[in-house]
Parts: C-alpha cells; sequence; structure tokens
DNA sequence: GAGGTGACTGCGA
DNA sequence: CTCGCAGCCACCT
C-alpha cells in the first residue's frame, strides 16, 4: 500500500473530522494531538484547506480553534457560511464564537 | 535549494 | 485581562 505519504496525513484529518457528529464539534489540538503532533495544530488547519479539494466533504465548519472561535470561517468562501452550517446542526454561535464550546467539544478518539 | 506563509497553541510580560 | 513572541510542519513561489 505504498501510494499515499504525505497525502495519508488529509485523509487522516479528514477521517477524524467526518467522525464528528451531528451537532458536535472539535479543535486543531485536538486532532493535532490524536496525529501525534501537537505543535503541528498549524498542520491540521492546513490540512483543512485541502479539504476544499477533497473527494468526500468535509465538516471543517465542525472544528474551530482552541477559543471555539470560528477562525477559518473567512475560508469558507463566505464569513457567515460557517456559523449558519454550524446553527443548521443546532450549534449556538454568538460573535463568531461557539457556545457551550467545551460541552460541545468532540474527543472521544482518545 | 532557500525563503515565506499559514484555518494554531502555549507561555511570558 | 490584553499583547507579543517562539515552535511546529507542510505547501507555495
Amino acid at each position: 500500500m505504498a501510494q499515499a505519504d504525505k497525502t495519508d496525513f488529509f485523509e487522516r484529518v479528514y477521517a477524524l473530522v467526518r467522525q464528528i457528529p451531528e451537532g458536535r464539534i472539535t479543535t486543531y489540538g485536538a486532532i493535532a494531538r490524536h496525529l501525534g503532533s501537537v505543535g503541528s495544530s498549524r498542520m491540521v488547519g492546513w490540512a483543512m484547506n485541502a479539504a476544499h479539494s477533497a473527494a468526500l466533504p468535509v465538516p471543517a465548519h465542525r472544528v474551530v480553534n482552541r477559543n471555539g472561535l470560528l477562525t477559518g470561517k473567512f475560508h469558507f468562501g463566505h464569513a457567515d457560511l460557517m456559523q449558519q452550517l454550524l446553527e443548521n446542526e443546532g450549534i449556538l454561535v454568538v460573535n463568531d464564537k461557539i457556545v457551550a464550546f467545551d460541552v460541545l467539544f468532540w474527543e472521544n478518539w482518545h
């Protein structure tokens, strides 16, 4: 299976994000930590950038920063799109920030 | 081959 | 509480 190298890195991120149930969210640090690279949190965000080219849809709107702030909302094509997607799943967002984000925080990968 | 950038995080002042 | 700096790894020019 020596076909995917660094591409596998993105797939790992996509896999984790897709495993997030509807109405739940996670953080870049949690994903990076699960990947085994806590300091590579930036790579997680970069993987999301490639998510736009992903064959399957990646609920990147469920991924926010450590503060629960919609940092990547600007990359969804529209600044309010990410918030609309979250609200559409029952997640309340105020000031581009997720309410009770620590409660909705998904980290069941452990 | 080298430099710069980036959807982050943590710690110090 | 707010602001600034350094670390991290992959991609782009």
